[in-house]
DNA sequence: AAAATTCTGAGGCACGTACGTCAAAGACCG
DNA sequence: CGGTCTTTGACGTACGTGCCTCAGAATTTT
């Protein structure tokens, strides 16, 4: 059996009301007594029960997600998982949720955080812009005693908080081996498309993107950066402009999480089975075309895993626990149609038709 | 707050002691009673708390993996995340081993089954080959109060335990259309390398591969397989006389998780840059030739994962919780160079060397 | 002696369990 | 047939699990 606090009280000479202050590094224990429960903690290698404590003093955890006011598809995955989660987490004492509040000025933000309450909540993920700014009200969220997580936008290896998503170059990277090797040593010009350049994400994937292709595969040309805005008649377009006066494009990479309105105005202004096509994010519209072959590759971060990570992460931040690394960290999942998690089953209908 | 087993009580009008009985379907209680009790849990929306739970009765967890005897690199690695898993699990009273007693032959296999004694465990993930006398060992272990995992090896959907793995199908036609999207049009014969065909994921893997290939890539043909049997003499021997009769081998796929020896072999007799080669399992080799260049793609499912996730299906089945599908769910991951997680360092050195 | 510091005791969190109580149902005898 | 004894089913009491917390006691310090 492990040893418990009333072991340590024991081998320290002093009661368990003691013990406890040292525990939870509270005041009013003399150098002497602190220094002897450390050599009893250490002697017996006294592990804490969590959940006993936890069960003591009627814990909660409360985390928000934070999320932004616009998105698609890739969001609404996003909150589909969260409400997941909530559920599975809910017997644990973590109380999830999410809100819609971080816009793009990073002002908005700053005041987004610096409303937060730390007596109603635990930590936040959030998923914002990198900007001064919010490094900042990130910085004091943290002071005022609110566990915060970078989330799926942001940098690793920022000191304020932990971040919990993929390395977008890595990603990019990603996406122009495939492309290169998919393309087959053709000659030719590759389209690329985002929601907007401004995020740190599409930045970095470009980035990745136009480093393999420029050092693996110089018959391929990556063209500027089209952006959409979000605008469906802007992305139409621009990229039958694109298609119009570049002869030959034979791929198209859409960087950004929302690919929606950029992969239909390609396959308007375009046959998208004659390029090779590739987008980030499973969604409901970006596995349909991966199945009927209108999209080659999908670059995708696991929506669950995120939400989950995060969560645990925060968790592990609260009882002051390292997170497991690898337990947290989130792989650039690579999807075709075979892939996706039900080939056999699809496969079985074409053999076996009902 | 949550109704406790008090707020139960009162509200059926029984001592707490009859709740619990209740609560555990242990005997010694009226219908009618245990009616009332239901009812209360109903009406006040009673969730048990599972920590208090396995405080109070001094639970713990004994869970065991049982590995084959044989294996190289991925064995390896399979066994330094059940290290890891059995520090991370620790905390929650979860106590994780491993032992590797599984040999190829079913009776040896049912016969270790056989004795496990479940008093002394809890639950065991057990990696082996099919076979009617393991199944029904495994069946009769589950009479015996021992929850079983079927894990990597097996198939999903038995009734007698939970499948924690990928769909070796999927998996196989994955290889297949990367395979044919690298191969970029040509026309050729691509090697098929196992260490044995008597496991059912290789002869699955296969199937997929070859689905897809005919379907897709009418242009490649795809050799009959050829077995190493762990055996480097045997592989360098086999696989040069391939080389040697076939004239346009313009790719290879190696089956096994145990890659290593049949790629030696190929880099051996041929120019392995000079074909798109596929292998399955991430190891330190197959990770090292992937950045090298001498192998274009891993098919892999994640070792960590696995393992938590044989742990986690473990634990729920012991509260008797269903687990969290989406999160048990193991992805085919594909591994290319760039998404092996430290590709950004990589082409930092590369631009700064210091 | 008052104030500050350090420490103890006892009760509580949500639940499990050994043991005890109590009534009804038989069993047995004269 | 009544009366006593034992068995059985149904339920309650009280204490334990590892830890936290608050009121208050004991010890210093001022």
């Amino acid at each position: 059996m492990r040893p418990t606090t009333k072991d340590l009280a024991k081998a320290a000479g002093v009661s368990l009301a003691t013990v406890d202050r040292v525990l939870n590094g509270r005041a009013g224990v003399r150098r002497e007594t602190v220094a002897a429960v450390n050599d009893a903690i250490e002697k017996l290698g006294f592990v804490r029960n969590l959940s006993a404590a936890n069960l003591a003093r009627g814990r909660t955890y409360r985390f928000r997600f934070l999320l932004p006011k616009s998105g698609d598809l890739f969001m609404d995955s996003m909150i589909a998982h969260i409400e997941e989660a909530r559920h599975a987490f809910a017997a644990e004492f973590v109380d999830v949720g999410y809100r819609r509040e971080i816009g793009s000025d990073p002002h908005q933000i700053a005041r987004v955080l610096a409303q937060i309450d730390p007596d109603t909540l635990d930590g936040v993920a959030l998923m914002a812009p990198e900007a001064p700014q919010v490094r900042d009200a990130t910085s004091r969220l943290r002071e005022r005693g609110v566990h915060v997580v970078q989330f799926v936008s942001g940098q690793p290896g920022v000191r304020e908080a932990d971040f919990v998503g993929v390395d977008n170059r890595a990603a990019g990277a990603t996406a122009g081996r495939i492309m290169g090797r998919f393309c087959g040593g053709r000659t030719g010009a590759i389209l690329i498309v985002s929601e907007t350049m401004n995020a740190r994400d599409s930045l970095e994937r470009r980035h990745g993107f136009d480093f393999v292709v420029a050092r693996d595969f110089p018959m391929l040309t990556a063209l500027p950066t089209l952006e959409t805005h979000g605008d469906a008649e802007r992305a139409r377009a621009i990229i039958a402009k694109a298609y119009a006066t570049h002869g030959a494009i034979i791929g198209a990479y859409v960087l950004s999480s929302e690919a929606r309105l950029a992969l239909e105005a390609i396959a308007d202004v375009s046959d998208p089975l004659k390029q090779v096509i590739i987008a980030h994010e499973r969604t409901r519209f970006s596995e349909a075309l991966l199945r009927n072959g209108q999209l080659d590759a999908v670059i995708a971060q696991n929506p669950g895993h995120l939400i989950r990570s995060a969560l645990r992460v925060l968790r592990a931040r609260c009882d002051e626990r390292e997170p497991i690394a690898s337990q947290e960290d989130i792989r650039i999942e690579i999807l075709l149609r075979e892939n996706l998690g039900d080939w056999s089953e699809e496969t079985d209908r074409a053999r076996h038709p009902s």
